[in-house]
DNA sequence: ATCAAAAATCTACCAATGGTAATTTAATCT
DNA sequence: AGATTAAATTACCATTGGTAGATTTTTGAT
C-alpha cells in the first residue's frame, strides 16, 4: 500500500538496527520466533487471502527475509508448518464432534459437518494450505492436509471394521477417498456457498455411508 | 540448459526476423497456432514435469511470449485450455470403458480403473492441471478438471437414480465427492505406486458403491 | 503505382518474488 | 581486552509472468 522507499519494510525515515540484537543468546527464543512468524503468516492470510509473500510475512513479524529463512527453511517448509498447525486444530475440533455421536452414522455425519464448518471458518487458510502456497512440488501440496488427516482417520476405520470382522485393509485407501470427497465438496461449496449446507452435509454423508448403489 | 545469449530463444548467431510474417493474414491460422502452442506445452510438461515457463512453451512453439499471450491470454487461460483438452480425452477414454459394462457396479469399477490408468499414463499432465500451473486463483485450480468431469457424471447419476425412483438431487454433490475421492486416491497412489493398483481400484470402488456402513 | 493505416511479431523491458551473499553488530570465550 | 561466533540486516541475484514500443509486412484507399 504505502510504498516503502526501501526493499524491506523499514519506515522511510529511520534505519533498522543491524546485526545481532541486544539480549539475545544462542537458541534462546527460537521457538517463540517461529511462532511469531507463523502467527504473522496466518494473520496475513486471514486478512488478505491465500496469496502472500514471504517478505510481507517477515515484515509483519518484525524481521527480514533471511531471518525468516533461518527460522523456517523455505516457503515449502512454511506451508508445511502452517498445514500441520491447521491439521491439528481441525482434527481437534472434528474429533470432539465425532466423539459426541452415539452411533457410527452420526459420527460420520458430525465429521462431515465439522469439516465443512471448519473450512468455512478458516476459509483463506484452508485454501492457502490445500491449493495455495508452495513454490515447487505443488503436487503433494493438495495432500498436505490430507496426509495428516488420513492417518488420523485410518485407525478408527480399521478399528470399526475389525470389531465387526470386516476387511480392515481398506482403511488407508478409504481415508484418502473420504478426505478427497470432503475436500472437493468443500471447495465447490466454498466457491459461492449457494446451496444449503445442511443439504450438502446430508448428501455427502449419505454417499460415504451408504454408497451409490440402489440394489445388490 | 545451454545458456542462450538472448533473453529469448534465439540461436546465438542469428537474429530473429521481426515484424509481421510473410503470407499471414488476419485470423488466418489462429486456431492452428493455438494448437501448436498447446501441443508445445503438453510436450514440455510430459518431458520435463509439471513446472514449465511460458517462455519455454513459446520458444518450443517457435514464437515469443507476446505471441503466446495474444493467442492464449494469460497463464491461467493456458492452464484452462490444457485442462479442457485433457478433460475431453479423459472423459472419452473413461466413458468408453463405462459403456462396456453390463451392470452398474461394473460401470463404476471401470470408471475408477479408467481414471487411475489415464492419470498414470498422463502423469505429468494430470499433476500440472490439478496441482500445478496457475499463477493466482490456484483455488479453483484443483477443481478445473473436476468441474468439467463432475458435470459429465452428474447426468448419469441423476438418470440412474431417477429410473429407480430414488432422490436424484444428490447428483451434483456426489459428482464432486466421487471426483474428489478419485483424485486424492490417485495423487496418493501416484506418489510411489507402491500398492497394487487392482487392490486400490477394488477398495475405492467398494467405498463408492457400498459406502462405509456395516450395519443398518 | 504510392503511400497511409493496420496487423503481427519481436526485442527489451518492468515488477514481483523466492532465495542468498556479504556485511554489520553484539554476545561469548579465552 | 581481543578473537570468535551468532544473529540480523542490507543489498543483491535469478526466474518468471506480463507488457510497451519498435519493426516489418500486408491491406486498402487514392
Amino acid at each position: 500500500m504505502s510504498a516503502p522507499r526501501d526493499s524491506q519494510g523499514t519506515p522511510p525515515g529511520t534505519t533498522r538496527r543491524r546485526g545481532r540484537p541486544a539480549g539475545r543468546t544462542v537458541a534462546d527464543g527460537v521457538i517463540a520466533d517461529r511462532e511469531i512468524l507463523l502467527e504473522a503468516a496466518e494473520g496475513l492470510i486471514r486478512e488478505n487471502g491465500p496469496s502472500v509473500s514471504l517478505e510481507a510475512i517477515a515484515t509483519r513479524a518484525g524481521v527480514t527475509k533471511p531471518t525468516l529463512y533461518r527460522e523456517l527453511g523455505d516457503k515449502d517448509a512454511l506451508v508445511n508448518a502452517l498445514a500441520e498447525r491447521l491439521a491439528v486444530r481441525m482434527a481437534t475440533a472434528v474429533t470432539a464432534l465425532v466423539g459426541q455421536a452415539s452411533v457410527p452414522f452420526e459420527g460420520l455425519r458430525n465429521l462431515v459437518s465439522g469439516y465443512l464448518d471448519f473450512a468455512a471458518r478458516e476459509r483463506h487458510l484452508y485454501l492457502f494450505i490445500t491449493a495455495g502456497g508452495a513454490r515447487d512440488d505443488r503436487v503433494q501440496q493438495a495432500l498436505l492436509l490430507a496426509d495428516g488427516a488420513a492417518r488420523q482417520f485410518a485407525e478408527p476405520i480399521a478399528d470399526y471394521r475389525s470389531r465387526r470382522n470386516a476387511d480392515a485393509s481398506v482403511a488407508t485407501v478409504w481415508s484418502y477417498g473420504l478426505l478427497g470427497a470432503l475436500h472437493f465438496v468443500t471447495l465447490w461449496w466454498l466457491k459461492d456457498e449457494a446451496v444449503d449446507i445442511e443439504l450438502v452435509i446430508d448428501q455427502i454423508t449419505s454417499l460415504l455411508w451408504s454408497g451409490m448403489r440402489l440394489e445388490d
